[in-house]
DNA sequence: CATGCAGTACGATCGAACTCGTACAAGAAG
DNA sequence: CTTCTTGTACGAGTTCGATCGTACTGCATG
């Protein structure tokens, strides 16, 4: 068995929740706007390569109207976010979600915003 | 192919959304408050018959939290409620979520109240 | 060091939702 | 009809979250 190798390049996680400190419903709440929702499955859908910085999502909305946004996500335990440099760059804490509540993801990346 | 039997006993259900409206974010809106959460859960794993009036659920509040808090299930589209004489007894919309949300029930069976 | 950029911190505003008391409606039962 | 029961309607108080402007930090780059 080898050990499994430490990724010492990468950053600091901010602050979050450990894996079994993260609460359906909690999740269930930062998972209730749309915004956020639309945040996660984007990042489900299209992260192609690792993390991504708020900027990559294209969202029209003040800087400081993201931050709280993506504090949420990560408090939540959704989401996990390293500092890059100047960039903060969030990925989506796929197995720890799946390990907790099994299906989940699978729900939040069939949804479709709403039509209005 | 035989006529489904149409329940005409059956009082008819009160104001809720149709199968296609229901949301998956206004779902979970509707699950991030641990007392709905729990509600939905109790139902899901205890209600051996039909429906039950909110005095089965033996929650220590308030009727008229009670009420607000019903009425927020049912119009989220997870509850539905029917009229039987004095009380109004609410079920899970079992198949509607299952066609909807697949594997979204499971994660509220599986919920466990928050330690504290 | 000066500038520019990504993002935060703080605080104000505003609306929605939670909580609850009180009064009331409506069926059930004597 | 009177009373009891189940639950609603309404309204007030309060808390929470969303939004956003402004000022700021920290890193990068010239």
């Amino acid at each position: 068995m080898t050990v499994q190798p430490t990724p010492d390049d990468l950053p600091e996680p901010l602050p979050e929740p450990a894996v079994d400190d993260i609460r359906l419903e909690t999740v269930m709440g930062a998972l209730s706007d749309p915004l956020r929702m639309g945040i996660v499955r984007k990042l489900l859908l299209e992260s192609e390569q690792f993390d991504h910085p708020c900027g990559w999502f294209g969202l029209d909305r003040p800087k400081s109207s993201l931050t709280h946004h993506f504090k949420a996500l990560r408090e939540a335990g959704v989401t996990r976010q390293r500092q890059y440099g100047l960039e903060r760059r969030s990925h989506v804490r796929v197995d720890d979600l799946n390990t907790r509540f099994p299906g989940l993801l699978d729900l939040v990346a069939a949804w479709t915003p709403a039509s209005s």
